[in-house]
DNA sequence: CGATTCTTTGAAAACAGTCAATCTGTGTGG
DNA sequence: CCACACAGATTGACTGTTTTCAAAGAATCG
């Protein structure tokens, strides 16, 4: 019953080089939990307290405007962290809704847990570090695209770089990752080629 | 004849605690550098090689497409940090240019140095890595605006968040970094409101 | 199945882009 | 110091793309 403990632990040795002790205190620290689909990880109005690693499922992260549309700010899947930085920086309430595009599974560490880890570990601090270098440069490259591109190579590079989105997340999702309309969306896909 | 330490030194203690010793460390790495207008600070196809702190004036990242329209990236100004984070982490050539949108001084503070000083200053460590966790928020926020935005309102929260870059940059240089035409942005400065 | 949600399609309106001409301000060389 | 050249900004008319609204057609889930 292993509750996604070697999705981590796979994903940790592919990352960082770490003891069989450290990879205990890793796995002491997390707490797993299931969520079924449309169940939230964290609400708007909430404070994020949590870093959060999928070892199972789909989430997104999205936005409520003034007229009651979403907006999806980023989808994650297995192997990917998940959780609104700033809110968790900040220990202000979250702008953002993070829920689960399918059942799903996640280990969460709290922050004061994560501080701990990271002074106590310093070969998994750099890991951390790391991925949150990565989240920028990738934040980068959207940012290029979706100031540079037309909807149609948007969607195009998305499908692309993100197979596994694209073939998993409902259209109306990715048409709002996209910054487009579903109805647009739908349009440029079945247009021939 | 101060080259700028002043300004890092003002910053570097609004965002840490440092020794005098621990100064005397940073100063001596850096690389202080003038840059005139337009000169570039990277070149595309160049691998960036600094990490680089901006004591005054203004540069731009951009992105140059196969038709030879630009795509600001990105402003920076006195008190930022600049620099292409993916070739530098990577060492492969950089697919942006950065230059001076006006004359300006930079510290330069090379990869390997960078390396050193955040190992042996803890503290310098945990203020470059809280540099970076800011600058993904500010992209995600940036991210979220781009596609939930029309122009306008791209426009208007432009100007409201950086004033600085509203009065100092050229009205073509906005509009790229927004995603939109000059004409476009023209038009819309000039309907009333 | 039956109900709900998601996707597709159509037609019209709104919006942003294109191309070309004019206007403005700046800086440079004569 | 003036005049010209140049780049940046504005304006107009037109085109093309995306949105909007509405309705019909799949697909999904209890």
């Amino acid at each position: 019953m292993s509750a996604g403990f070697e999705v981590f632990r796979d994903y940790v040795t592919r990352h960082t080089q770490l003891s069989e002790v450290d990879f205990g205190t890793l796995e002491a620290a997390a707490k797993p939990k299931k969520l079924r689909k449309h169940q939230y990880l964290l609400q708007e109005g909430d404070v994020c307290r949590y870093h959060c690693f999928i070892t199972k499922g789909l989430l997104r992260t999205y936005a409520v405007d003034e007229k009651g549309n979403e907006h999806v700010i980023r989808f994650a899947m297995e192997n990917w962290w998940i959780s609104d930085r700033e809110s968790l920086l900040t220990e202000q309430p979250s702008k953002f809704n993070i829920d689960a595009i399918e059942d799903s599974e996640v280990l969460l560490f709290d922050k004061s847990t994560m501080q701990m880890l990271t002074d106590s570990i310093p070969a998994f601090a750099k890991m951390v570090t790391g991925v949150l270098d990565k989240s920028f440069i990738t934040s980068q490259t959207r940012i290029h695209e979706a100031i540079s591109s037309t909807a149609e190579e948007k969607y195009n590079t998305f499908v692309q770089r993100y197979p596994g989105f694209a073939l998993r997340a409902p259209q109306s999702m990715i048409a709002s990752y996209l910054g487009i309309k579903p109805e647009t969306l739908s349009r440029l896909r079945n247009k021939k080629h």
